[in-house]
DNA sequence: CGGGCGTTTGATCGGGGTCAAGGCCGGTGG
DNA sequence: CCACCGGCCTTGACCCCGATCAAACGCCCG
């Protein structure tokens, strides 16, 4: 389903990229892997899996989940094109990582990063950069799982969603992930999110537009 | 207020320190430094503030936290002897950082901090290494705060911090903060954090003894 | 045409927020 | 020494937001 939002020309400024040319260079060195195709609703890898790999999202959306032993389940985030998966000095992965669209990424063996960025240390640096940018969204997610009501999440969930997608110019936004994943991320239900999508519609904050569902 | 803990001694094994050879080498770089001391109450640094700073606590309890515009409060975490403040290579602190008890902390250059660790990669290795704890723990909180009822979030804060004070034998946890600080933490409000402590004192999971505050 | 999945909408319920009162303790000043 | 005050905590009464239960719709696909 896409919604066309009738704030989207308030959406505050992007976050910068954090150095552009540094960013070339760590993806350059993604450019020279080839890139492997995974099917919508595939999972790259598992929550408790050896972290063997680091991946770099190079086309479509995937959501990184938990879930939790009584079955309550926790999408973590959603990874887009230039995302980097898996960036964790820990043995094992935190979470679980599935395409929702079919998905290109390139990958990298852990092993392989270790050796090129104990020769060039930048690479590293871009690296810490990035986690450091992950943590800092972990930190905005916790205040807008904690004290934020529903209108609040979902308004500013599809505030973040038009951010992202600023490349086209009209201010549609398209949702790739079902209301499961929406609600699972901002710790709301189903229904939940639907009425308050629906209230948004109605406030005049919003419109419905057509809906173009991916094939399962 | 102390709480005696009944099921003090079901709390899982503590994750362990990892490296502790290298935490070792990492703590001999502070070691070198004076220890500053910081009334209680008192901030160490404020969100947005310039980062220059890295500090490692020595002794006593500290809140680390962030206001919204709309004055709701959010506490990220707590810190005690052995974390580390200001951790991250942005260029301003993400949150306030404010002594609950009275602090000893110890103070190093962000500046010298970095050309230490040019010379010694296996210093940024250990850095690298304690933000992905950090990032681990930030995810957990994400998922306590999205789907978590107010008993589960006390019950499992009492059991962090029985978890962190494994150290004095007797399983009484001694809570240094405010309800107010538990609440905003776990995004509750004061009246249900003592509602449900009382609620878990009845079931006798828990049992309340005497009342120690620390002078303001 | 029928079945399944995702979504919307409605009705009802309950957990936790809100408002309010009172208790406990330490500090302060008469 | 005691009365007062101000923080912090507890407890009670009430209410509302969002969860839960339930039904129906739209779309895709067999």
């Amino acid at each position: 389903m896409s919604l066309q939002l009738v704030a989207g020309h308030q959406a505050r400024v992007a976050p910068a990229v954090p150095f552009a040319s540094e960013t070339q260079s760590l993806s350059s060195l993604f450019s020279r892997q080839p890139v492997e195709r995974i099917a919508a609703g595939a999972a790259v890898f598992w929550e408790g899996d050896q972290a063997n790999h680091i991946f770099e999202v190079v086309e479509g959306t995937l959501r990184a989940l938990r879930i939790l032993s009584d079955g309550r389940r926790i999408i973590i985030g959603f990874l887009r094109p230039g995302d980097l998966l898996g960036v964790s000095l820990k043995d094992h992965y935190l979470y679980t990582v599935e395409a929702i669209t079919p998905v290109e990424l390139r990958r990298f063996s852990r092993h392989r990063f270790e050796s090129e960025s104990a020769r060039a240390p930048h690479l590293k640096e871009q690296l810490f950069s990035r986690l450091c940018d992950e943590m800092a969204a972990a930190q905005d997610q916790m205040v807008l799982l904690s004290r934020r009501s529903a209108d609040e999440k979902v308004a500013g969930f599809l505030l973040m969603m038009v951010r992202d997608q600023r490349e086209n110019r009209r201010p549609v936004v398209e949702l790739p992930m079902t209301r499961l994943d929406v609600a699972d991320y901002l710790g709301l239900t189903i229904e939940t999110v639907s009425r308050t999508i629906t209230k948004l519609a109605g406030n005049g904050a919003s419109r419905r537009s057509g809906v173009t569902r991916s094939p399962s």
